[in-house]
Parts: C-alpha cells; sequence; structure tokens
RNA sequence: GGCCAGGUAGCUCAGUUGGUAGAGCAGGGGACUGAAAAUCCCCGUGUCGGCAGUUCGAUUCUGUCCCUGGCCA
C-alpha cells in the first residue's frame, strides 16, 4: 500500500457488538458501499440466524457478498479474497469507499495479509482421506503427514483432521509439502487501510447480549427457518453451511437428538464459543481502533474517526 | 412442630475407613492459509453450610444451629 492507494475502512468485531448497524450508520453520512465479511451471510434462505440485514437496509446502501451461495455450496478464505477484491475495485471505480463489515476474521486476515498460492480443495481426494481415517485414524495420517512434511506436522496436532487433511492434499495436489508452499510471498491489498473494531464492554455484557438475540432469533422464526432447509433432500448437517452455530444445534433438536430447550441453551453456548474465538484473533491483529460497542455515542466516534480519517 | 434426605467448584454431583478433594457441564486462554459461525490444543483452591466438641490433625466422627426438598401433623 502507498499513500496514492484508494481508502477502504475494515470493521471488525465478535458477534452481537453491532457491527452491521454500526455500518448503517457510517454509510448514511459517507459515501459508503459496504461488503460483508461473514462466512454464512453469503448463503441464500439463512437470514435470521445469521442477523442478515433486512431488504429495506440493503435497499438503503448496497450490501456486497450476501446471498452469493446456494447452502449446498461451500466457499472459502481464497474465494472470498477474490470476491472482496473484486468488489473493492467496483465500488472504488464508483467513486465510492468500500466498508468491509464482519466477524470472519480469517476472511480478514487473508484479505489484509494474502493468501500463499495454494491449490483449491479436492473433494475426491478429501472423502478418500475421510474414508482411510475411518478405518485407522487421524493419528496415523499425522504420522504419514510427518514423512512428507515433518514441518507441517510439527504444527498440526495429531487430533485436528481438518488440517491434517488440508496438508496432505496440498502435498497430493502439488507435489510439494504444503510448509514450503506457506513461505511464498503474500501479496497486500492496494489500498490503504482504515482499521476499525468494535468491542464489548465485558465479557459479561457481551454474553446477555449474545443470550437475548439468540431468543429474539428464536422468536422471529429460525426453528422454522432451519426446518426449511432440513426438508431439502440436497443438504445434510455435513455441509459447511449447516455447522454454522444456531443451525447446528436446531437441526439436532429437529433431529431429536436434543430437546427444544437443550437446542437453545447449545445454540448459545455455541455463539459464546464463537464470540471468544474472534476475541481471540482480534488480539493478535495490529494498527486496530477499537470502540467500545455499549457506548451510546460509539456510531459518533466511528464517522469522526472515518471522515477525519478519509480526509488526510 | 416431628421424621427422613440433602447442603462439596458458576451448575449437577462423586469422594475422603480422619492426613484440607475431583469428574461432567459451564467458563477462561491459545492455535489458525481454499470447510473458518469450521477444526484443534491447554487450564480445576473451592471458608467441603455456620459454630462448638473429640482428636496430634475434622470436609470426613459427635453435638447444635441455619438453609433446601420430601413425608407426617
Amino acid at each position: 500500500m502507498n499513500r496514492a492507494d484508494p481508502p477502504a475502512i475494515l470493521l471488525m468485531g465478535p458477534t452481537a457488538t453491532g457491527k452491521s448497524d454500526a455500518a448503517l450508520a457510517l454509510a448514511a453520512h459517507l459515501p459508503i458501499e459496504i461488503i460483508s465479511v461473514d462466512s454464512a451471510m453469503i448463503y441464500r434462505g439463512m437470514d435470521i440466524g445469521t442477523a442478515k440485514p433486512t431488504p429495506a437496509e440493503r435497499a438503503a446502501v448496497p450490501h456486497h457478498l450476501i446471498d452469493i451461495l446456494d447452502p449446498a455450496e461451500s466457499y472459502s478464505a481464497a474465494r472470498f479474497r477474490e470476491d472482496a477484491l473484486a468488489t473493492m475495485q467496483a465500488i472504488t471505480e464508483r467513486g465510492r469507499v468500500p466498508l468491509l463489515v464482519g466477524g470472519t476474521l480469517l476472511y480478514f486476515r487473508a484479505l489484509t495479509r494474502g493468501l500463499a498460492p495454494l491449490p483449491s480443495a479436492d473433494a475426491e481426494y478429501r472423502a478418500a482421506l475421510e474414508r482411510e481415517a475411518g478405518d485407522s485414524g487421524w493419528p496415523a495420517l499425522h504420522a504419514r503427514l510427518a514423512e512428507i512434511d515433518p514441518e507441517a506436522a510439527n504444527r498440526v496436532h495429531p487430533n485436528d483432521a481438518q488440517r491434517i487433511q488440508r496438508a496432505l492434499e496440498v502435498h497430493h495436489v502439488t507435489g510439494e509439502p504444503m510448509s514450503a508452499q506457506l513461505r511464498q510471498a503474500h501479496a497486500a491489498p492496494p489500498y490503504r487501510l482504515l482499521r476499525l473494531a468494535l468491542l464489548p464492554a465485558s465479557r459479561v455484557e457481551l454474553h446477555e447480549r449474545i443470550a437475548a438475540r439468540f431468543e429474539t432469533m428464536i422468536d422471529a422464526g429460525f426453528i422454522d427457518e432451519v426446518a426449511a432447509l432440513r426438508a431439502r433432500p440436497d443438504l445434510s448437517a455435513a455441509h459447511p453451511s449447516m455447522r454454522a452455530v444456531g443451525y447446528r444445534q436446531i437441526w439436532a433438536w429437529l433431529d431429536g437428538q436434543r430437546t427444544r430447550e437443550e437446542a437453545i441453551r447449545d445454540g448459545i453456548v455455541a455463539t459464546r464459543r464463537y464470540a471468544k474465538r474472534q476475541m481471540t484473533w482480534l488480539r493478535g491483529e495490529q494498527g486496530i481502533r477499537s470502540f467500545d460497542a455499549a457506548d451510546p455515542g460509539v456510531h459518533d466516534r466511528l464517522y469522526r474517526t472515518a471522515s477525519g480519517w478519509l480526509e488526510k
């Protein structure tokens, strides 16, 4: 990034801190278009459980990267990066400023730090590994990884099926160890970035907001939304979309594995843990300007920070 | 009021033949490169209800008081 690069604003934060509202407030006073940075809002038909902006809100301000996939499909951080960069360029060409808002911190990182040129997923090979793991267990595959890529094996725990699978996959497709390829140059995006974060006043307050919001979703028809998705013959609980927080727990209740009460409690617990992981990511981010989500004047503070920065 | 059963971690409980205690859940911390709202790793001191007695030593035994639940009045 250099002085001549166009501006873009990032707004990060854990779930239930009011990021979407803050983004709309900023867009009301600045020439902004919103890009969603959210691995669940990309799916059509997943509206209530993802707290997706309403049609009215989306009509008032352009929102991008929402409803771009069917829940039977899967997405990736790499596709997000491509989609986001293309969208940012289009917004910039319109003379407007991209505002990237969301809670999928891996996507933010993929965008701001770039990704190594690794191959995309190979469904067939993954299925083969899955079958093999069923017979001999993931630690056995981890042992094989240790032979072809000791560095990756060292970083990945023998129980971490997903990462063992990916490291083996990258080696299978490219013939090279993944850890060597990860050292290749990453490209930062050609934008000057303002990094904003909305953080909860306290963990207790965050937990209260999460519980209240989940109950509100239930009242708004979240269960019917999941039931409709579950009724589709081409969707299963194993699809990435259906493993999203809330959807997974309600699906388990509809399957009869949990009571309604347990499913709601599980959903709230899963949301809290999700928020905790988001907080861990955020602590590691550099150059962030943080704002207290519970501050009544937070929208105004965000606006002053953003407008001042844009004038520079 | 009487009898019985309980009062141990935020919750549900186990346990200590007397040497101050541990599971599950919840919670906390961390990792993170094409599934990421995913996946995985690590973390358990708490007046063992209060007070007193016995004892070298009591969360454990005894007494008493308080609280909760049940049954009987």
